[in-house]
DNA sequence: GGCTTTTGTGTAAGCGCTTACAGAGAAGTG
DNA sequence: CACTTCTCTGTAAGCGCTTACACAAAAGCC
C-alpha cells in the first residue's frame, strides 16, 4: 500500500504521466513502453491510491445510502439491489444508519463529502437538511417518499395495491375490519395503503396506532385491539412486521387465524412466508427499488439526465392462508 | 460543495493554516481570530473536503466490510453492530458484496484503498488474496472463520453449544438423527457444529449435504431425506434457513413437527421465531460480533494493539417447540 | 532592563494522482 | 527535399487539505 506512482515511473524509466496513461489507457503509449510500465507495476505490486485518483479526478466513484435501520428485511433487500448495480457501475457503497444517532446533519454531510451522490430512505434525513443538500447540488435519489422538487423519488405502488388487497378481503365476506399501524406522515407509504384500503372498505375499517412499525408494537396494539369490544374479523396491517406481532397476539389469546380473525401484512419478508399461517401480503420489489435507485443516481452523476424523475414500481398481491380459506388452492 | 479552505482564509483575512487550526483545534488560535474564521465558515457554508483531509492525514476514517450476501439475516445483524460502533469511532463503512461478482480480487483491493481496515466474513475472500493483504499490512478482522496468523478472528462458540443442543434433543428420547447441511470446509462454523453434535449423538447421527445453506436447498435435501428409508426422528440443521426449508418439506409431506420429526436450527433469525412450530435454535450474538469486530479493528488501526487476537463469543440455546414437548413450558 | 518562555501566525512542502500543453521524432504527402 | 500531420513523452500545475518550522510579539522571570 506504500508504493507510489513515482516509484513505478522510476523503475520503468518513464515519467509518472506515462505510467498513468499506460494504466488508464487515456493516451497513446508505445507498446514497448507499456510493457516496461506493466512489468514495474507487477514487480512493485502497485495499486493506484484511491484518494489520489479521486482528488485528481474530482470524483469519488462511490455512492452513499442513508437508512433508519436495517433490522427490517425491507431495507436490506433495497441495499442489496443498490450495491449490486453500483458495483457494476464501478462504484463503492458507503452506508450510514441514522438510528439512535445524534448530529445526523454532520453525519450526512460527512457522507456527502465521500460520495458522488446518495440514496435516502423516506424521511430519514430532516427536511431542512434535504433542502440544503439539494441547494448544494448533491445528487439525491429518495426511496419511499412522496415526490420532492429537485431530486428523484422512487417508490412502490401503494394505493391500488391496497385496494386490491381490501377487495380480496371483502371477497371473504368479512364485515368488520381494523387497520393496524396508523400513518405517521401524510402521503407516506403507509398513508397511501390506508387510503387505498379505505376506498374499498369505507366505514367498515378503522385505523389503530402502533407508534412504530415493529413486531413488538404490532403485538401490543393487536393485543389491546383483540381484547376490546367489537373485535374485527380481519386486521389489515401496515407492514409484515406489525402483522407478525398481530399473529403473536392472536396466538396468545387463543384466537385462530384466519378462523377467528384474519390478518394481512405488506412487504413479503422471509418471516411472513414462514409464519403459520403464512401471511397474505403485498410483495414489494425491494431489490429492484435499490437497483433502479442506483441507475437513476448514475444518470444524475454522469449528467446523462438533469431533470428530476418520479417513478412508481408495481407490487404483487401474495394470497396465502392468513386471510381465509381458498377452496382448492395452495 | 465547491468552497475551499482558501476562500474561507481570504474572507477571514488569515492563512489557510489558521483556518485549519481553528476548525480542528490542533494549535493555539486567538479567540478573536477564531471568531472571524467561524463566521467565514458559516457565511460560506464550508465543509472540509473529505478527500483533502484524508490525503493530507494519510488515513480514510473509514472501515470496509466484505460479505458474500446479505440475504440471510445473519449478515445484516453483524453489519448493523459493526456500523454502529464504526460511527461512534468517527468512521464511515464501505460495503462490498462478493455474490455473483467476477474479479473479486480487484474489488477487494479497490476497497482496501478506500478504508483503514476491513472486516471479512469467513472465506469470502480467496486465501491467496488474504495472504497478500496481510503481507501488505492491511488491517484485517475476520468473522466466522478459524484463526489465521497475522489477522484477528472473531466467531461465536460452536462445538460446546452444539453439544448442549444435541444433549437436549437426546433428552427428548429420540434415537435416530440426521444433520442437514454438511460442512463445506474443515473447522468452519458448520463443521464445528457437526463435531459437537456428533460427540453427543455418535453413530446415531448422519450428515446430509445441502450444497448451500439456503431455505431452498434445505427444503430439497429434507424432502429427499424424509421420503427415504429410515426416516430420522430429529433433524439438526446447520442453520435456521436450512431448518426453515426442512419445516416446509415436513409440512408438504404431511409430517407433524415435532410429533413425527423434530427440527432444530442455528442463529435465531426472525423467521425462526415466527415459524410454527417456533424453531428451537442456538442464538448467535450477531450484533455483538459486528460491534466487537469494529472495536478490534480500531485497536489495530490506531496502533493500540499490534498482535493478532482470536475471540470466541458465547451463544444461547433457545428452546422452543420444534424439538418436542416441554411440560408446563412455553 | 535583559533574557527566556509562551502564544500566535504565515510560508512552504507535501500527501498521490491526473492531464493540458509543449516539444521532439517519426511517418506521410506532394 | 520541404512541409504537414501523427505518435509519443515529459514538465508543470493543480485537485484540497495538514502541519513542521521559522519568526514576531507578548508575557513572565530574575
Amino acid at each position: 500500500m506504500d508504493v507510489t506512482i513515482y516509484e513505478v515511473a522510476k523503475r520503468a524509466g518513464v515519467s509518472i504521466a506515462t505510467v498513468s496513461r499506460a494504466l488508464r489507457g487515456t493516451g497513446p503509449v508505445a507498446a514497448r513502453t507499456r510493457e516496461k510500465v506493466l512489468k514495474a507495476v507487477e514487480e512493485l505490486n502497485f495499486t493506484p491510491s484511491r484518494l489520489g485518483v479521486s482528488l485528481a479526478e474530482g470524483r469519488h466513484a462511490a455512492n452513499g445510502i442513508v437508512f433508519p435501520d436495517l433490522a427490517g428485511p425491507y431495507y436490506t433487500e433495497v441495499l442489496l439491489g443498490y450495491e449490486e448495480v453500483a458495483s457494476e457501475l464501478g462504484r463503492s457503497v458507503v452506508i450510514l444508519s441514522t438510528k439512535g444517532r445524534t448530529k445526523v446533519g454532520d453525519l450526512v454531510k460527512d457522507l456527502a463529502g465521500r460520495v458522488d451522490g446518495m440514496l435516502i430512505f423516506g424521511h430519514t434525513v430532516p427536511e431542512p437538511l434535504v433542502a440544503e443538500l439539494v441547494r448544494l447540488g448533491v445528487r439525491l435519489v429518495f426511496v419511499s417518499r412522496e415526490p420532492l422538487a429537485g431530486a428523484d423519488t422512487l417508490r412502490s405502488e401503494n394505493t391500488a395495491s391496497a385496494r386490491a388487497l381490501a377487495g380480496h378481503l371483502a371477497g371473504h365476506g368479512y364485515e368488520r375490519f381494523a387497520f393496524l399501524g396508523a400513518p405517521l406522515t401524510s402521503q407516506d407509504d403507509v398513508d397511501q395503503r390506508w387510503q387505498g384500503v379505505r376506498e374499498v372498505l369505507g366505514g367498515a375499517i378503522e385505523a389503530v396506532d402502533t407508534r412504530h412499525y415493529t413486531v413488538e408494537c404490532g403485538y401490543d396494539a393487536a393485543l389491546t385491539l383483540l381484547r376490546g369490544e367489537g373485535r374485527p374479523e380481519a386486521i389489515v396491517c401496515s407492514d409484515d412486521e406489525v402483522a407478525l406481532g398481530a399473529l403473536l397476539a392472536a396466538e396468545e389469546l387463543g384466537l385462530d387465524v384466519p378462523g377467528d380473525v384474519a390478518v394481512t401484512g405488506w412487504d413479503d419478508i422471509m418471516a411472513a412466508r414462514h409464519a403459520r399461517p403464512a401471511l397474505t401480503t403485498v410483495r414489494q420489489p425491494m431489490r429492484e427499488l435499490g437497483a433502479r435507485a442506483a441507475r437513476a443516481l448514475d444518470e444524475l452523476i454522469t449528467g446523462a439526465r438533469d431533470t428530476p424523475r418520479h417513478l412508481v414500481l408495481t407490487t404483487e398481491l401474495m394470497i396465502r392462508s392468513s386471510c381465509g380459506g381458498h377452496p382448492a388452492a395452495t
